[in-house]
DNA sequence: GAGCAGTGGATTGTCAGACAATCGCCGTGC
DNA sequence: GCACGGCGATTGTCTGACAATCCACTGCTC
């Protein structure tokens, strides 16, 4: 099921001076190689885990494997039906329009919050991001491509210096995964993620906030519009939720 | 610390025809528990939690303890410092300020899908809850009358049908307790918040979208305005961020 | 007296193995 | 044909143990 390999991955957004060394905690390595089995669609949608298969397959204790299950549950990468087991997300047509308008919410105040700063210390750190990502985005590895795209739009938010829309993110980001991973085979196209998240960078750059809006309004609907064209082409578009989307925390 | 009283609470939202029963999982019993001590002020922001004493006074094994925190930090109720221990989470002036802008931004979406709604569904799942909090708002248990405030603001959120938003619901949730838990002595005045709430539910009915996004923003904005006054004059403001907000997450 | 390595206690991180609880399924008997 | 009870699979929880890490303290050196 999942490659035993490199247990010890790093997944962090930063960029340390000196030495990445290694991951720091088995959970998170554990988590990384589940992730990046649904991005590389090792682990596809509706597939079903099982704590005792993954704990073997990854070598780790089924505690550990809990936990990671735990996080990711709560995530909303993985949903959990009690005493029944756990499976890959999926999303429906609805779905993706609702994370569609929930991110150009959250954009929103995340732009706004960017262009409100007058030190200029938030459109730095965009333009960091944004360096970053035009280091991954022609990348060879699909999944470096996929973190370096997740790794931008969560610096953004993190620009804004909201310590609520930081808590957010992971949610918003195990969704973004599934979406783009569902896909993933049919479209990468490079140059068209470069172009399209320059004229954010762009329209953060002029400062001007109806630009900016707009931008980000734009780059985040028509991305899922997309998304349903295509996999409605496709054929495989789940029309209704296929799992009530249970939820173990409460 | 935290009474080992009534192990089996249930804190679900709704009002099941026949039997409340129990609680079902002993980790959900946890959860309860330490969520009801930071309402209760039992738990005080900062104050230092540790596994091992938590499932000696829960008498619970630490296993479940630890997935209990472990999800509790992931809603930031709770701050893991790694192999340091875990504290209750505190919220400076500048978060509440997050918290406030960003709940503004979730509730216009919601206020606004509601409104979208031509079956009248939805408002009728508010109306539902706003009959719900009558039903809490008096009570004489604060924990009641919080876990009723909460619980229509979820509802109010679900109601809009939008499973992301949902699912961001327990950080939401989290940050609105600790929020308020801080100045819970200080401002229980039931008449006021069920004045404040009714206005919310009058907007909506009217159906004024511009009526409906101001009564949210005023709601959200001022409440926390009045929470920072109330912890400024109080003498008990943490200025600046007190732990710089360690996940475990990622 | 100040700086610094060494040491130990406290706490989390991880492991292994076990048992109970719950679910879906399937065969049995009527 | 269908209620019913057993059965396998899987999660939920427990126990006890050990490793890893951090912090504070100690004692040594200069």
């Amino acid at each position: 099921m999942l490659d035993v390999v490199d247990l010890a991955t790093e997944e962090d957004g930063l960029r340390p001076a000196l030495a990445p060394v290694a991951s720091v905690s088995r959970r998170q390595a554990v988590l990384a190689q589940i992730r990046r089995g649904i991005v590389v669609g090792a682990l596809r949608p509706g597939d079903k885990l099982t704590e005792l298969s993954l704990a073997a397959d990854l070598q780790v204790s089924r505690a550990t494997v809990r936990e990671a299950l735990g996080q990711l549950a709560q995530e909303g990468l993985v949903v959990s039906e009690p005493y029944r087991g756990l499976r890959v997300a999926d999303l429906d047509t609805a779905a993706l329009r609702d994370l569609a308008s929930t991110r150009a919410a959250l954009d929103d105040l995340a732009a706004g919050a960017i262009l409100d700063d007058p030190t200029g210390r938030r459109l730095d750190a965009v333009r960091t991001a944004w360096a970053a990502f035009e280091a991954t985005a022609f990348d060879d590895d699909p999944v470096v491509r996929h973190e370096g795209h997740l790794a931008f739009h969560r610096a953004v938010w993190s620009a804004a210096e909201n310590v609520v829309l930081d808590q957010l993110w992971p949610v918003i980001q195990a969704h973004i995964t599934i979406a783009l991973a569902q896909d993933q085979a049919a479209r990468h196209d490079p140059e068209r993620s470069h172009r399209l998240h320059r004229d954010l960078v762009d329209a953060l750059e002029s400062g001007d906030e109806g630009r900016v809006r707009a931008a980000f309004r734009e780059h985040t609907l028509t991305s899922v519009d997309e998304l349903i064209a295509l996999r409605s082409a496709h054929g495989t578009a789940p029309e209704t939720e296929p799992a009530p989307h249970g939820r173990t925390t409460a």
